[in-house]
This record gives C-alpha cells, structure tokens and sequence, in this order.
RNA sequence: GGCCCCAUGGUCAAGAGGUUAAGACAUCGCCCUUUCACGGCGGUAACCCGGGUUCAAUUCCCGGUGGGGUCACCA
C-alpha cells in the first residue's frame, strides 16, 4: 500500500506539514522555568466549579513562574455549543480573579483578532487560532502526515455496524471497542477506499494503534507521581466526519503547537492517557507534565454515598450559584485555595493579611483523592475574608449585587447608605471583628430589622417575663429614653428599671438565688432587644439604636406594647 | 466487567519505619458577656481488613474490601 498516495488522495487540498507548522509556531521565548498553561473548556455555557479550581492552578501555576496562561475554546462539537458561552466565561472567570495572558477574549479586547466563530469575541497571541473549530487545516497536516506513514486510516463503518460490533463483544465479555479484528477497515484496499469515497461514502479518520496491553508504560503526573498502565490497543477516531478532531487528537497538536508546559485536567482524564502518549509518540513529539486534579464530591442525600458533583442534580457546582448567592469572589477563591493545596490554610493563619499571589503554589501539595464539598467551611472561611472588609467596601459589593440580581433591595440600599454604612461598621476593624456577614442575601436578612418593611418578630419574649412586666418594662425603658446617652448612661437606666420591678441586676445573683427574684437584667433588656430587633440576638443594642434613631426605637417600643 | 486513581476523627487534611498521631471546619462543655458574634480554655472523635518484610508498620510490599473515575465520530 502506497500510503503517501493515500494521504495526498484524502487530503488533497493540505499541502502544510507538521515541520512547516513547527516554523509557525516556534519555542516561546521565556524566562527559565516559566510553565505555560491553559484552560481548555467547551463554550457549554455552564461554568462550574471545577473549572474555577482548574484555572486558578493554571493561573498559578503560570504567573507564579513569570510564565504564560492562555484560553484556548474547544469546539469541536457543534451540540454543545451555546452561543455567547465565551464571553460570559471571561467575565466569571474575572470575576473570581482568574485573567488570561492570550487566547479567545472579549471582542472589545485592545489589539484582538475577531473570531470567525463567535462575534462577541475574538482572540491574541501568536500561537492561535484559540479556537479548535478554526484549527481544522491545522489538524488535518497533522493527520496527513500519520496517514502517510500509514499510522492512520479512513473508516466507513456505520454507527450501526460499530453498535453490533459492540454487542457481539459484550456478549463475549470481550473489552469494547475498535481494535484488532473488529478494526475492519485497517487495510482497504487504495482501490477500496476510492471506490466508496467515490460511492458517497462517509468516513471518519482512525488511528492505527500498534499498542500491545500486555505492555506498560509510565508517565509522571505532578500530582501522584509515576503512573503506569497498559498501552492503548483501540483504533481511536481521531478526525471526525465534521472535518475536526476529536478532543485525544486536538489535546496532542495544540497542547504541542502551543507549547504547553503543564496540562491542567480533570482526573477523569487520566484514562485516555495512553491514548494521548501513543499520540504523542506517533507525531514525534515530547509529553508535557499532566497534572490531573481530583473532582469535587459530595454525599448524595438519597444514598448517602460520596459522588461526583452534577451538573443537573447540584445548583452549588455552578459558579452562578455563588454569585447569585452573593459570595465574595474572594471568599470562594479562599476556600477552593484551601482544598486544593494543603498548606494554604496554614499560611492564611500565619499570613492573614497577605494577597493570596504570595502563596507559593506547589502540586505536590495538591489533594490527589477526591475531595467533598463542604458548605461549612466555605461559609467559615468567607466569614473570616467578610470580617476584614471595610463597610464601605462591603456596602459597594452589596450594591453592586443587588443591582444585579435583586432591584428592591437594590433601592433599599441606595436610599439608605448612611444608615446602613453604619450598620455596615457594627464592631468592624480592630482586635475582634464581628464574623457574621457571609454572603449577600445572608447578609440581608440579618440586617434586616433596620427596615419597617422587613422587621418581624422572629424570637419568643422570654418566659421569665409576664405580659404585664413586658409593658410595664417598655413603658419605663421609652419614657426615660435618651439618646444622648451613652452606652454605660443607656444601661445604667435598664438596669434602674431592672431593679425596681424585682429582676436582678447581675445574672449572677439571681443565677445563685433563682427564688429571690423574677428574673434578671439580660431577661428585661432582652424584652426591648427583641421589641427593637424583632430577634433575640443582636448586635450591641444600644449602638442599633444609635443607629435607628430616637423616632424609630420609639415606633418600635409602641408596636411592642400592643404586640 | 476490564483498566486506572484513592483510602488517617463527621468533613478537609499533616505526618514519620519507633510521635502523647498536628491543625482547620463541624460538634459538645466552660469562661467572657445585658443577647449574639468575636475571643479564651477544655472535651468527644481517626490511621479500612488480612498477610508479608522488619527488633518495630498506621507508614514499605502483596492481596482483599470500600469509594471514585473511565471505557463515544462528548469534551
């Protein structure tokens, strides 16, 4: 079999090879030990959390060693497209800190080429094009030149012949697949193949593997070390019929093309690593690091049984979902740094106050068994990035999210900013910060008796005072009201009305001698804490009160002695 | 089922051939306090099982078991 006369026959109009490409896109000119990474999603429009947790290694991984991180889309399969999907994936991953150095960008980008396949964006750097769908002639040199060495060979099996090829093989308990025997179109006749081409026949490009599963092979995986398995024995597509390659073929040539130092993955990955090695070998070219990171889990309530995070079963994989929520970007930066490395969070304690770039990053330190998702700590760890903000800065992002997301409360803040600054700066800043703020909406409901509107009941009058007391307290606390008090002025009064109507003034006392007195002073101020607050927890009260006004604690102090 | 990855408290995890087996979250108790939050102190709680190597294994090896991933003209 001529096998040159094949491949000028398939692919007539290609006359590039892969060492012309090679001049195209020669070595990148960096700095020693400078990696150069990249995030390769499908424009799905769903964005989630594993793709954050992955960009934030190659973002690391890349700019930590003055090395480059890049964008490239793969579109090869026109079903999953969703139109619009790049620039909103941008946008997100900016959102949460992550900025590229080339690849797809916004159309707006200074200097950017469009793309062809989507208006709303476009692309720089000189490695491209980012996108796979425009890479075609590229793919095709590359398999060109496999067909030509007789590494590759066109197959016309139907989906159908493929799908009894499948059952025969599970009937027999044979592994699945095209290989061996079942690779029927491996030798064809030139004649063959010209004839069904010129038949009308469709066909999609295999690869021809030599691969012995008897045989392994190693590879080193920054994250586990040396990972051996057998060579791949499958005929795997390689060009499909839409003219693109599937992903395996598309990861070699562009990950090699464009210089890719450290692939960044997903450990369900690391499957179709002897795929990729064979393929890397039958182009002649070196294997980059692959880092293949653990999946994010979580205890299915049903079975309680740990799996893999869903797109459709987990509203929480969707980066949406946080921002919706109102999530500090930084806050869920935070807590994916700490699952991901194992020494952040101890840096964090020792460094509380430094940018999170200083952290160095290092993959051995990487989680390599499948991590759960833990609502908890993330909601811990945003409390802690919540209590070193200013208000204002608080004030502004919730503004910013209320925009967004919720236009009532969107005008609630903008008319309100200088109540709710104050609000805002309740036991703020120095030693012991409040840590009660995690996200936006959380945000609003503890807030949220600062408004007429909004302000319910929400705790029980404490048992130790009668409704009789409860008045009687009320009626005394407002008559003798003052703001112009300060707090120590303000609780000496409680404490006035405490006593005389038989509480005792230090809990203490009546905690040692219950039967000596009705209650004590934390039972009568809770009775104007909850007449203030709807609630029975607060922030100091006297300073909420500071804040309200002397107008509304007393609308509050009148509600409360009819409610 | 084949192949691969993983296995330390409820969760995230550190760790070394000999340790009282860190730390964080959650949880419980106490202290502080007019409530909460913060903070402080303390408690409960772990090396999957079986062989082997070794003076010694939770740590190394093998085998199970368990969990996960993957077996497309999807990525």
């Amino acid at each position: 079999m001529d096998y040159k006369k094949l491949a000028d026959f398939l692919f007539p109009d290609i006359d590039q090879t892969p060492e012309d490409l090679e001049a195209l896109y020669p070595k990148r000119q960096l700095p020693e030990g400078a990696e150069v990474t990249r995030l390769a999603p499908s424009p799905t429009g769903f964005i989630h959390l594993g793709n954050l947790y992955g960009a934030m290694v190659d973002e690391r991984l890349a700019h930590q060693s003055n090395g480059v991180c890049y964008l490239r889309i793969e579109d090869t399969d026109e079903k999953r497209e969703v139109e619009g999907a790049v620039p909103v994936l941008l946008d997100v991953l900016s959102y949460f800190g992550i900025n590229f150095d080339e690849g797809a960008c916004k159309a707006d980008k200074p200097g950017c080429r469009p793309s062809n396949v989507e208006p709303s964006a476009g692309e720089t750097g000189s490695y491209g094009p980012y996108w796979q769908s425009m890479r075609s002639r590229i793919y095709k040199a590359c398999v060109k030149k496999l067909v030509a060495e007789g590494k590759a060979y066109p197959c016309f099996m139907s989906e159908e012949e493929i799908a009894q090829i499948r059952e025969e093989q599970s009937a027999a308990k044979l592994d699945p697949g095209i290989y061996g025997k079942y690779a029927k179109h491996r030798d064809l006749s030139f004649e063959e193949i010209q004839a069904r081409i010129a038949a009308g026949e469709t066909y999609v490009i295999r690869f021809r593997s030599e691969g012995d599963a008897s045989r392994y092979f190693t590879v080193r995986d920054a994250i586990r070390g040396e990972i051996s398995m057998p060579e791949n024995i499958q005929d795997v597509v390689i060009l499909k019929k839409n003219d693109l390659p599937t992903y395996h073929f598309a990861h070699v040539v562009d990950d090699h093309f464009m210089h890719t130092s450290v692939v960044v993955r997903g450990e369900e990955w690391m499957a179709s690593l002897p795929i990729h090695v064979q393929l890397f070998a039958a182009m002649g070219w070196d294997v980059p690091l692959y880092c293949h990171n653990t999946v994010l889990m979580k205890i299915d309530e049903t079975t309680g049984q740990k799996r893999k995070l869903s797109k459709r079963k987990d509203p929480e994989l969707g980066l949406s979902y946080y921002k919706e929520l109102g999530y500090f970007p930084e806050a869920v930066r935070e807590y994916l740094l700490t699952i991901l490395c194992s020494d952040y969070e101890e840096w964090r304690i020792a460094n509380p106050l430094a940018d999170y770039n200083e952290f160095h990053f290092s993959t051995e330190k990487m989680s390599d068994s499948g991590t759960l998702f833990d609502i908890n700590k993330l909601n811990d760890v945003s409390k802690d990035v919540l209590a070193k903000k200013s208000a204002a800065e608080i004030y502004d992002f919730m503004l910013g999210w209320a925009k967004e997301f919720d236009q009532a409360k969107y005008k609630l803040l903008a008319d309100n900013k200088d109540m709710l600054l104050k609000v805002f700066d309740i036991d703020r800043g120095g030693e012991k910060p409040r840590k009660d703020l995690i996200y936006a909406q959380q945000i609003f409901a503890f807030i949220k008796y600062f408004f007429d509107d909004t302000f319910e009941y929400e705790s029980e009058w404490p048992a130790e005072v009668s409704a009789e007391d409860r008045k009687e307290i009320l009626a005394r606390y407002i008559a003798g009201y003052d703001p112009a008090d300060d707090n120590s002025a303000w609780f000496e009064k409680v404490r006035g009305i405490t006593a005389d109507l038989g509480y005792a003034v230090k809990p203490k006392d009546y905690k040692k001698n219950p039967d000596a007195y009705k209650g004590h002073v934390g039972h009568v101020s809770g009775v104007i804490r909850i007449a203030v607050t709807g609630r029975a927890n607060s922030p100091d009260l006297w300073t909420v009160q500071q804040i309200m006004g002397k107008e509304k604690v007393a609308q509050r102090i009148e509600k409360a002695m009819h409610a």
